[in-house]
DNA sequence: GTAAATTCTTAATAGTTTCTTAAGAAAAGC
DNA sequence: GCTTTTCTTAAGAAACTATTAAGAATTTAC
């Protein structure tokens, strides 16, 4: 496996320095958090390959930290916690969490998992932030730059117009469903927004299209959904 | 989340039925089997998205079969286990599992694992092990773009017509009752709906055949139904 | 606090698909 | 060869889906 940086946040440092010394073991390298906040910048600085986050913590637990990352990355999170209920489980796993620890923890078990996860990342072949630009046909999206520019010049997309077309520009050729593009892009269960995604739609085909009624990059799948052409 | 398939391994009928009752619940298909060696066979007859496995099972045991199904496919694996101890989890998730569920579980938490390893396998967009597209002799399916190409040449068919074709070229050679076509299609009971089919496949024989009348492709087994020639 | 930009709602229109009906053709049984 | 059953085909009505515009509501920026 390749060299990975996993991200270990929790506000204890003995926890924090066992897991690295375990890690580093592996050859992985250990980037260091004590709370969410700190994790969330550190994220943004670094090249980040898995998370184990601790629930437990001050000013920004775990939970919430998950799914303030879920809606930026889709690396692997591995939630660490001291309570073993099984409604703290399915509460972490739901907001998007990849596994689940409790503590205490035998340290071997946990590289097991962290190594399960990223064993899976690289198989898929989907380093996030790796292939951070996507071309297609003259159309170009940049990831870090949250740029869309067709042959070369530059688009001014909404933030929501922007996730739509990264969404569908992540997956060309892929069909999504209205209530699916709604549901990955507002994040929450669409009801009666159909029309809605429609609109914004329109509003990307008036920019990225040179004859927006005869679009070439942004089509309709009839009575399914809509696709970016490949 | 989209129709998934899981296949559940346990050779206690009550541990196969308990897990298929909650999966229904969610929207979820159940494939059962009591043991690796059916797994594997049950394997090579579906389309898998996801397999739940015990590890206690006479003839072919979860590690086993896991190490075995890792051969072939990169579909996820949960494993199943009466026993807690951390050398077995280790031993199983090195062995290429995605995550681990001891024995006894909570039903919810079982789900909240499947639905996680599903949104992951979704997010990524690559149905890793799926056969995403089929060709029968030029007659070509793309799954995830929902196309149908003749030679190469993008055939244009309405959602019902798609749904039929896909039905058919997923299981080519298989005979499907009229009825039973409605069933899989409609998802509902096929009342007085015979004819309603027999339209649909004139339809999509005037759209992928070259001389309809003499269908190389979507043949009729009379009496009985219709088919997707291998 | 105001202005600007974005997002959502409504509703009318245009376009497609789906179903129903019904009649003709082909296959099987006697 | 005749009858019955099953399959094919056509055409139009009904139902549904997508597009579009305009304006209201909300959010954001200064």
């Amino acid at each position: 496996m390749g060299p990975f940086n996993v991200l270990v946040v929790d506000d204890e440092k003995e926890i924090r320095d066992a897991i690295e010394i375990y890690l580093k073991n592996e050859g992985i390298t250990v980037i260091k958090a004590c709370d969410g906040i700190e994790a969330l910048e550190k994220l943004g600085e670094n090249t980040v390959h898995l998370i184990i986050l601790d629930v437990m913590m001050p000013r920004l637990d775990g939970i919430s930290a998950t799914f303030k990352i879920r809606e930026q990355k889709n690396i692997p999170i591995i939630i660490l916690s001291a309570k073993s209920e099984d409604t703290d489980k399915i509460l972490g796993l739901q907001v998007g969490a990849d596994d689940y620890v409790t503590k205490p923890f035998n340290p071997l078990e946990l590289i097991a998992r962290v190594k399960s996860q990223l064993r899976r990342y690289v198989t898929l072949g989907t380093y996030e932030g790796k292939n951070t630009q996507i071309n297609l046909n003259g159309l170009t999206l940049d990831k870090e730059a949250k740029e869309v520019a067709i042959h070369g010049e530059a688009v001014k997309l909404t933030p929501i117009e922007y996730k739509i077309v990264e969404l569908l520009m992540s997956h060309a050729g892929r069909v999504f469903s209205i209530s699916e593009i709604y549901e990955r892009v507002w994040k929450e269960p669409c009801y009666n927004a159909e029309n809605t995604v429609a609109v914004h739609i329109r509003k990307i085909r008036e920019k990225i299209e040179i004859d927006p009624k005869n679009p070439r990059y942004l089509k309709v799948v009839w009575g399914i959904g809509y696709k970016m052409e490949k």
